[in-house]
DNA sequence: GTGGTCTAGACCACC
DNA sequence: GTGGTCTAGACCACG
């Protein structure tokens, strides 16, 4: 599961936490019973407070999204399933969309972003090789 | 111009109307020179505190996208202060970026990442076309 | 009577006024049953709106130090005698103070500001010349 | 350090502690690197706002008075930014015209009020000694 | 415990 | 009527 934090957003970062574990578990990324990251190394890598990280997974847990066994981890609980297609498709479009507008406010032109995206959709998935290649 | 604000979602009420603000500018819905609604009756109509909107519209000046006149009101401004073409990359990335992240959680591959973009430029073009049209 | 206001202090232009028709009356300078300055005029002599010397003057005779007589003038009222020496010196030390105080501050020797207090008072002599002339 | 506040001015809290810490620092009561007042127990002890406080803080960063460390607290800073001579002399002349002009209000002549000046400096000089004595 | 931010209410100056 | 400012309360992130 990758998570990407914006310190500028304004949006609490707990609330970016549980937003994305929340996304992770939608489009079947996370599954059922499986673990979700331990506290102290997330917060490590995301150079957040430990307690930041705990406060989102006792949320999580409080909303019934995981389940916590002390001592053992925290598990995506049971009963969610992948979303449709369709929902996920209208929930991706808000991100979309904040883009496009912002390309119009910065009179961007519609060929200069399509470039722009596929560069930055390049540049994630190189990362995300890296990523994987650290945790072997 | 229709403001559409989401109390629920964490982000603060004040960057949402920025965004909106932006978006009509940038949708042509708001033209140059054109008059924003007025503090106290859009705070009623959202029921939100004046100084919500006050703040956000002080943001916008102190961003250039709107020129305010004490007593007068508060006015699209004409020119989208032309940034350096590298600054205006950068900050669109960020924009990009999150919604690349986001497609990546939603399991959502590339291609059908890179039509949906398509798509939302298409929708977004065409409401341009509209607002033109209702302005002349 | 002479009105300095400093507008950029964000004490309310009309406090202002109010402080310093009362320390003119305390320091004998305005007599009892004396006319002050004409709201018209006053505004305009000091860019600002009708409506605030009109605030302060209502103000003052809500107070009892000045009486207003409709379609004549605002008068010094008559239970006013100026204050003694040694009062009227302990109101001055604060605002002495306050600017030996930004004098250390910036860094300004005590002879550097010793000659800009001189520097000042001809400078203010010099322009209540040139204003009473000009009412002549 | 000792914060006196005066409700009844009409000047704004926040400027007035601005005023009553930039005195602190110039009269030596405050060192450079001591830490200030933590904003909560302050706030109680002067019953305002935290917020107040906080404000006022923030604009003493902003003037680079002091410097603030999240979580840790707010300390006075080094050096006092040296500004242009000519930019100093026209910030103190603003204190100097405002002393002036109490002065003609008060009726006070010119030589009683540069006598009032040179005794004020001196009462200053002595507290800073005092205060050089009491950090030794 | 520390400082920082968002929202709110009341008041000010100006037209 | 317009926008602007000061003070406040509640919540957030961090140590």
């Amino acid at each position: 599961m990758r998570i990407q934090l914006n310190f500028k957003s304004g949006t609490p970062v707990y609330l970016q936490l549980i937003e994305q574990v929340k996304a992770a578990a939608a489009s079947g990324a996370l599954q059922p019973g499986e673990a979700l990251p331990s506290i102290r190394p997330l917060a490590e890598e995301l150079r957040i407070n430990r307690n930041t990280v705990a406060k989102a997974y006792a949320e999580l847990e409080s909303q019934g999204v995981v389940e916590t066994q002390a001592g053992k981890g925290c598990f995506l609980a049971n009963n969610h399933s992948p979303l449709k297609k369709e929902v996920r498709k209208r929930m991706l479009a808000e991100y979309v969309d904040a883009a496009v507008v912002q390309a119009h406010h910065l009179q961007v032109s519609d060929s200069e972003f399509l470039s722009l995206v596929q560069e930055r959709l390049n540049l994630f998935a190189q990362q995300n090789k890296t990523n994987a290649a650290k945790n072997e």
